[in-house]
DNA sequence: AACTATTTATAAGA
DNA sequence: TTCTTATAAATAGTT
């Protein structure tokens, strides 16, 4: 229709493209509300411009755009939404189950000031309690007996180290003695020094 | 266009209806795709025909329908999906804040097979522990005594009752002995009795 | 936005 | 559904 073209393909004059838009989303949008109304069909048209702004229409008969992409859904099988949600679901549903779970053993080994306790559950309770107690004090006096190890080791380096230094020094005093006489008394003042450090 | 009619109204004849349908859809989805393209425009066209048939076009600069309606959302502010799926999120995050407070929690009264602790670390859990006993035992300690409190009370109510019945029989006994005499071996037994009951 | 020559869509009929 | 065709409607180019 119009004074010729035909061909169908971006226009790239901008003042062009813009009525075109215009008269075309004009007769779309009429076309759309013609069909739904004629032929009782439920139909959603939704468009954005270049320009980002948004025309939309929805026959009368569907109650909301919800509505009907959630059919149109159902049809394709696409599920965008549904899966989301279900994903969503489940992950809750982990998590509340960690919960749960968590609750359980935290009640398993805490007094709740609220609650009202039997003497055989308090029991249960102290028993629990008497174990990890047991766990923890194993627990420290394996890293402490570690620790011990770790720091004997250390003295029995430092030791060997001194044992070593003061050969070395036994030797070279004597090598001195030999060689040269009268600084003895220095000497002698460090192996003392040595011998106490 | 056509020979005749210009009124926009349901067609009543499903034949006639049908007929106009197929035009019309065919019309409508080609002056669609035609919109899209000279005029770079990105639209949804979305329809159920009256027998529940799904037909629909994208154009093809939009990668998905979700995408579109997505924009929508944003674009009237319908917030139809957003909605609820930031209700989702919301709830997860709380079940994870109620999961990471247990955990902490847990943590502070539980050795972890797993974890590696420190002296300090594994001191403030003993702590933990000792303070849970406490209490554990000292609400254990509340509650048997308690019992022992109503036990007794229970035997002190006995005992008084006890006291009734005795001297009531003395009572009894007295009014015997004055009426007529030789069963005091009888009355003398049951008073012993009594005493060691 | 309005006009109008022309193309396109489609109602009715087959 | 599909084709044909007369005719109504849409719109390209222009102002």
């Amino acid at each position: 229709m119009g004074r010729g073209r035909s061909e169908i393909k971006r226009i790239e004059n901008p003042t062009q493209r813009q009525s075109t838009f215009y008269k075309r989303r004009d007769g779309l949008f009429k076309k759309a509300r013609e069909l739904s109304v004629l032929c009782d069909v439920d139909l959603l048209l939704l468009l954005f411009s270049t320009s980002g702004k948004l025309y939309h229409y929805l026959s009368p008969t569907v109650p909301s755009v919800k509505d009907l992409v959630e059919r149109y859904e159902a049809a394709t099988h696409t599920k965008v939404w549904t899966d989301i949600r279900q994903e969503r679901r489940a992950e809750l549903e982990k998590a509340e189950q960690m919960c749960e779970l968590m609750e359980k053993e935290l009640r398993f080994m805490t007094v709740d000031d609220g609650e009202q306790y039997t003497v055989p559950s308090l029991e249960l309770l102290e028993h629990n309690l008497e174990a990890a107690m047991h766990k923890v004090r194993s627990e420290k006096d394996r890293k402490i007996g570690g620790e011990i190890t770790y720091l004997e080791n250390i003295i029995r380096g430092r030791q060997e180290e001194r044992y070593g230094l003061c050969d070395k020094l036994a030797h070279s005093q004597a090598l001195n003695n030999d060689e040269e006489a009268g600084s003895t008394s220095l000497s002698n003042g460090l192996e003392l020094k040595l011998g106490f450090n």
